[in-house]
DNA sequence: TGCCCGATTAACT
DNA sequence: GTTAATCGGGCAA
């Protein structure tokens, strides 16, 4: 039986807590399957909605850690992160793409697909299969609806640049499970494993 | 107050 | 490869 994570796992450095991510289990309402590719966001990034300080849109980010900051991108998708770090540091994990292993029916309606591979393979996609929205916003992750398992065994994972920014582009802060089918994009050919 | 752009996606040419 | 959909935040005026 895998473990579920504590709030203690979150309140780490996001460099640690996003490859811990990868092969964890996520469930929303029952819904969901295991990470594959997350992104670090720390406060000193400009790239992080934190970076300019606190806003009414990014206020879950400088609370406390283990809770869930859902925001609109592009004004029509929602992007689900999990809070890191000590109350303040403001830094999260961006998760980016999953393997659906529970409630694949649901998913697959919700989605308007049958093709598992693009069911959550990418920000927008995982919030429309898991059904994640603003309403999600400021939830605790180790309470319903959400349930968040640890990883179990070995898993292959590697680092690469980030997707979808301007700033800070150069980091490698976006991390992976090595020749998984479910990213969103696959990494560059260059690669470091661990886990 | 207005304008630009973004941690995206799907449907085009 | 390019572009529309669609809206809130941040900054210039």
């Amino acid at each position: 039986m895998p473990k579920r994570l504590t709030k203690g796992f979150f309140n780490r450095s996001v460099h640690e807590v996003a490859p811990d991510l990868i092969g964890a289990t996520l469930l929303v309402d029952g819904v969901g399957g295991r990470l594959v590719e997350v992104e670090a966001y720390h406060h000193t990034d400009p790239a992080a909605h934190s970076f300019g300080g606190p806003s009414a849109r990014n206020a879950v980010m400088f609370g406390p850690p283990g809770y869930a900051y859902v925001y609109r991108s592009y004004g029509l998708h929602w992007c689900l992160n999990f809070v890191c770090e000590p109350k303040g540091s403001a830094s999260a994990v961006l998760i980016r793409a999953l393997e659906p292993n529970e409630g694949l029916p649901a998913m697959r309606r919700r989605r308007g697909l049958t093709d598992e591979r693009l069911l959550c393979s990418g920000p927008g996609r995982l919030c429309e299969a898991l059904r994640v929205t603003g309403a999600h916003n400021g939830l605790p992750l180790n309470a319903p609806p959400f349930e968040l398992f640890a990883r179990q065994g070995e898993v292959e994972i590697v680092a690469g640049p980030r997707i979808g920014i301007t700033k800070a582009a150069d980091r490698p802060w976006r991390y992976g499970e090595r020749g998984s089918r479910f990213l969103s994009k696959p990494f560059p050919a260059a690669a470091k494993s661990g886990a």
